[in-house]
DNA sequence: CCTAACTTGTGAACAAATTCACAAGCTCAC
DNA sequence: GTGAGCTTGTGAATTTGTTCACAAGTTAGG
């Protein structure tokens, strides 16, 4: 199997939401144009990002929703429950403990940590912070499988290489900073002031359109 | 000036932090070289996203970090503040209005709304929660160029249509859904699912590596 | 002034991603 | 069973983005 780009993945997300959210609607069958509309694609984007991993419609006809959807869940890795670490129990950790995105998706979070001996014992989001001089030990035992990194700047390189070192092998970073992780580590960053910036870039160059 | 790759955008973002991090440890002059290293990139893509916009640097020697970093902020937007507003006040809006990188980057939030009764008056983030009828109107009167929206799904859609009728440019949505702005309107998501996703994805094909 | 050691800026080569375009398969109506 | 009308799956063409490779500019030392 050749590599598959992330920006095909992303689609594959979007094409799998749109799918439940009509399969919840009763829709039983659809094609990859309506597929295209929603997700700002074109029908071929879609068709040849499903190529990938196989043939899952039927010509003349379309897709069936559930199946397209079982599919999609399967690729995309959500056939299992994840078990997620949060790290660092800050305003953003808190907020994302008690997301309810992650339950609805499959995602458990499953602990929380952090270095403040003020925060560590109390309640976030149902689960009870923990010390972090743990964590490393917990991910050695297999506890978790993802770790969700919301902590300063800082520290979060330093907390990083702890992570790696432990073994896990996905981390999605919301720390401020570029991190680096070895190649067989898969990092995603969301960081707020490129977004931000990615949007004052476009208020500032609009002028030079077509 | 030819259209410029959000990728060349979200890469000159990460050189302007490691500037103003080596800037404020008082290095004066740097290389596309040093630059590459940090954001995982190599001196030529750091050289060619930085041609797009003029010439820095000095042959033989770098680039100044003081005045690469200016011409940084400069292209990217960074030289008027900006002023933004948080619709929904939920658990993100809320630590979202408090979150410091907001100030530090030149991004005023200046304002929160929420549609929730129980919330409108609330002080979210030392602002007070409005009432999101309110909305329309005060981005027609000019008060905001950015808004930042942290509400469900249901309706995320809803409410971009409102703010892009009152004539704002400029959306960043954590909405878990797919939205559709015109093409003068600039939208980024942030979709938490669609990264994990992205994570278990690498977790479940890790194995077919070169 | 001249050479050695650097580093930028950029056309050209290359690689990756997207779009095109069409054969092949399916369904329905007659 | 045949033809009309769809829609998929996929090589080929095209577009977009990245890397290469090197001429040109800069500094320092003798």
């Amino acid at each position: 199997m050749k590599r598959i780009a992330e920006s095909t993945v992303r689609r594959l997300s979007i094409y799998l939401s749109f799918l439940e959210d009509i399969g919840a609607r009763g829709v039983l069958t659809t094609s990859s144009d309506d597929l295209a509309k929603l997700g700002g694609t074109t029908s071929a984007q879609v068709r040849k990002d499903l190529s990938f991993f196989g043939s899952f419609g039927k010509r003349g006809l379309g897709y069936s929703v559930p199946e397209l959807s079982g599919s999609l869940r399967e690729i995309l890795g959500l056939g299992s429950q994840w078990r997620v670490c949060i790290v660092g129990a800050g305003k953003i950790g808190a907020a994302l403990a008690r997301y309810a995105g992650f339950a609805e998706r499959g995602f458990l979070v499953a602990g929380v940590y952090d270095s403040d001996p003020h925060k560590i014992g109390k309640i976030s989001g149902g689960v009870t912070v923990q010390d972090i001089a743990h964590l490393e030990r917990h991910i050695v035992a297999g506890k978790y499988q993802i770790a969700v990194l919301t902590v300063p700047a800082e520290n979060a390189q330093h907390i990083v290489d702890a992570i790696v070192h432990a073994g896990l092998k996905a981390i999605l970073s919301f720390a401020p900073t570029q991190l680096t992780v070895p190649p067989e580590v898969t990092l995603r960053t969301v960081n707020m002031a490129m977004e931000l910036e990615g949007l004052t870039f476009a208020l500032t160059n609009r002028n030079s359109e077509s």
